[in-house]
DNA sequence: ACCTGAACACCGTTCAAGT
DNA sequence: ACCTGAACACCGTTCAAGT
């Protein structure tokens, strides 16, 4: 708490910013035709539609019956746009309600971060930056909060957070690609080259592990979620 | 064995993509000024100096005086310029002697493989459908070899396999951009907002999670790792 | 305050033409 | 077989100008 003249130039830099993410929030009242707030649905429509590359500031306009120029008042530069979008489709992980079973509300959380995920699968390559935004930092508040009553603490608690984190991520990364699959053939193309070299990567071969439908995605992850969860540093050790 | 004279038309275009891969390791005799070979490496160059965006066919070109329709010869689309340096940096880490130690051997080519990334940024955003390359799947063999020497077979192996290509994926993807931060004063904001909002992200502001400098990465990658080694489904189950 | 129009400096890619 | 030059249809972004 403290008074609104006693901010200095380099607080003030920071509350703009914070706008960026904040803005629609704090005024959704004004009834103009063009807020940031349509702006980052329509930029989520586009692209979920077309991906990534497929996210222009002429075609975002253009949805919207507006000049592209015109999208300069809104917004900086196309890469906000990008950590908006980002940041916005966290707001569609479901926080589930905490129980007694920690563990359990650990894997909801995770399970449910990774199918939104899966449903915007541009996501994943875009992440960094915006990992801080608003929307993200309330559903890692609520992973840690598990963590810690799961009794993991201080270096655990950043090692564990971490792990789950990157897991969740690598995961929907590699999965959205290769679901979505640009190219259908290339799997199969490296399954030949693997047949046919067969002496190169014997492993590969015998396990199966290019063998598509062989292997649930989900089932798979859950698996691996319940690894993570049985090796973490636990309270008693 | 097959008799070249026997191959489908589908055999033979799953023959020429693959080249794409192989070219330059099947011909590397070639005295032309102009090879893949050398358009790759100029293009991690460019990957590493300004990142994934810029790379420009032009600028490509132009690195090795030559126009850019030039490269149209030797390659098919920009994509496939991304693919190829995806998977060449791959070859460099390095793939460890198997000693009786199977944890040891996973930790050391997982180690491995995120210190390349970390040395190429740009590189776990791009990554999905390369992740099929010759030099990506030899890493993978090893890996899969150091597990079943660890016992695990079928869906356990399956599951190890993606659990930890996952990780260091994601591990990867979310510390390099945050450490070549594309904008420094992000995480400042974030945490200012944090601070601000104390009463929102309890846990978060308690924990440290934001605090820069006070968690090392390498620490924290190297713990995550062993509890993941911990956690894997081990043979007397 | 909010939007348009024209303009600038770029892109990736194609294609005819050269050697 | 390998490379150039001109050209096309796009980009992101700036900026003066309108309302």
């Amino acid at each position: 708490m403290k008074a609104a003249g006693s901010k200095t130039p380099d607080e003030r830099r920071a509350d703009e910013i914070i706008s960026i993410w904040l803005r629609d929030e704090a005024s959704p009242s004004r009834p103009s035709p063009l807020t940031r707030e349509r702006i980052v649905n329509e930029a989520v429509k586009l692209l979920d539609q077309h991906g990534v590359n497929g996210l222009t500031m002429r075609r975002l306009a253009e949805g919207m019956d507006v000049t592209a120029t015109a999208l300069y008042w809104h917004v900086r530069i196309k890469e906000d746009v990008l950590d908006l979008a980002l940041d916005h489709i966290f707001g569609e992980v479901p926080i589930p309600d905490s129980t007694a079973d920690w563990r359990g509300d650990v894997r909801r959380l995770v399970r449910n971060w990774r199918a939104v995920m899966l449903r915007h699968p541009w996501a994943p390559s875009l992440i960094g930056r915006p990992v801080l935004g608003p929307r993200v930092l309330a559903r890692t508040e609520y992973l840690q909060s598990a963590l810690v009553r799961g009794g993991l603490t201080d270096l655990d608690l950043a090692v564990s957070t971490r792990l789950l984190a990157n897991y969740v991520i690598g995961a929907a990364l590699t999965e959205g690609v290769s679901r979505q699959g640009a190219d259908p053939r290339t799997s199969d193309i490296a399954r030949r080259h693997i047949t046919r070299d067969s002496a190169a990567y014997p492993v590969i071969n015998a396990s199966g592990h290019l063998d598509t439908g062989r292997w649930n995605d989900d089932d798979l992850f859950d698996r691996g979620l319940d690894a993570i969860l049985a090796g973490l540093p636990h309270r008693d050790a």
